[in-house]
DNA sequence: CGGCTAGTTGAGTTAGGTCAAGACTCGTGG
DNA sequence: CCACGAGTCTTGACCTAACTCAACTAGCCG
């Protein structure tokens, strides 16, 4: 817990605080805190009230439901500078759980949502943030409804390189997988047998090497892409 | 093409200018007019100028995709009261095609972003509906990921029924498939056989009627509903 | 009536799911 | 520091749901 100081805040020029002219910011700043967590932690449960959002300054977090079974349904992952948090709901339904050490920068909803009100440009870049995971989420659809297990593994790593690059359009040559084979196949609609066949594949064909159970590096970017398209 | 009447619009207490004022819902059906579209009839293109926004009034509409082969990718239906358009953005990516004979109520895409701009409760209704939207995407995403065939079509099914109906919890007792077989296999991420072989079981087992190629009716909608479930 | 598109149905094939066995990783305690 | 154990990952063998290919039927429009 500590309190803000968004001057050297990583995500500055990306989260929806950017949006913001400096006195709306110094108002957010004010009712805002980072706080971390450790990797597995919740952040918070379906069924809590629906107290707080955030942006997840560093780290990742996965959004998930479970259902009548107990069985997980990843229904999103979380990068730095995104958006975190159901507004306008009395509980949430998903969980939040930090996949790796993260920090967050904290937001009373109550408050938040009060700023949203006074300062449209918030209302109108959380706006845009909702629209682009929109896509986000479509383009998964696509992915899962018409993709073979290959394309489905190789969109995965695509994205996480993308993730972990800075410029978010680069592809980082290695990175470390976030998810368990269990979470990438429940998030990609297939198994964890098939993600591993088709990871030894991709290593097989050159196009990646596997350090340990979670390191991945790109021996082959390009026919990585390929490979997707 | 026809200037608006508001007080008898029949989705007037469920589409975004519910959430406006009488004076505010005043000025935006000053900038909107309706206009009809036929089965079939494309209402905006992927590469056009995104010039206009609609309220969806009556039928159904899909919102389309084409990929690098042409292979079409329905990626949302949108219902009556639904929204429609590209806001933010110089040039729709994607194509809106009546599937029935539709009603919509347009406005050019400027003039609603400035009464956004003005009139915070806009941005706030259409930030929920596009909340509402991406819930349902990531419904969506469930389906495709983890059900088997029969549960996706029996989805399908229970959601037409669901737009068919006035009410949208109850299901509406019969209705047209809205889209072909193939459109409906694209959006279930399956092929057209398996979607036919479905309905044809679900016929046998007693859960539908087919009546000719489109129209379905629920001879047992529990049933349905415990097939899905 | 004949041609066209959409839908159905059948037979054969296959991608990927399931089940099972073994290997690797990593945290904990002796 | 090593040994143990629980969880995670990999790999193999088998099986099945659904895809592909193909033939046929039902509506629909000129």
């Amino acid at each position: 817990m500590a309190l803000l100081g968004c001057d050297d805040c990583p995500v500055r020029d990306h989260a929806v605080c950017s949006a913001l002219s400096s006195d709306e910011r110094a108002e957010l700043s004010r009712i805002g805190q980072h706080r971390s967590f450790r990797r597995g932690e919740t952040i918070f449960a379906a069924g809590d009230d629906s107290i707080a959002c955030a942006t997840l300054v560093a780290g990742a977090i996965k959004l998930s439901q479970y259902d009548s079974e107990g069985v997980e349904r990843i229904q999103a992952l979380v990068h730095p500078s995104g958006f975190l948090g159901q507004l306008f709901a009395a509980e949430v339904d998903q969980h939040a759980t930090a996949l790796c050490d993260s920090r967050l920068c904290l937001f009373p909803r109550a408050d938040f949502e009060r700023l949203m009100a006074r300062h449209p440009r918030l209302t109108r870049a959380i706006l845009e943030r909702t629209l682009a995971e929109l896509r986000e989420t479509r383009a998964l659809v696509d992915l899962i409804g018409r993709r073979d297990s290959r394309a489905r593994v190789v969109g995965l790593l695509l994205s996480f390189a993308r993730a972990a690059s800075e410029s978010r359009c680069q592809l980082a040559p290695a990175f470390e997988m976030p998810l368990t084979r269990g979470e990438a196949a429940g998030l990609l609609g297939t198994t964890i047998e098939t993600v591993s066949r088709q990871l030894g594949r991709l290593e097989e064909e050159g196009m990646i090497r596997r350090e340990g159970a979670r390191g991945i590096v790109l021996s082959d970017p390009e026919a990585l892409r390929a490979a997707f398209a």
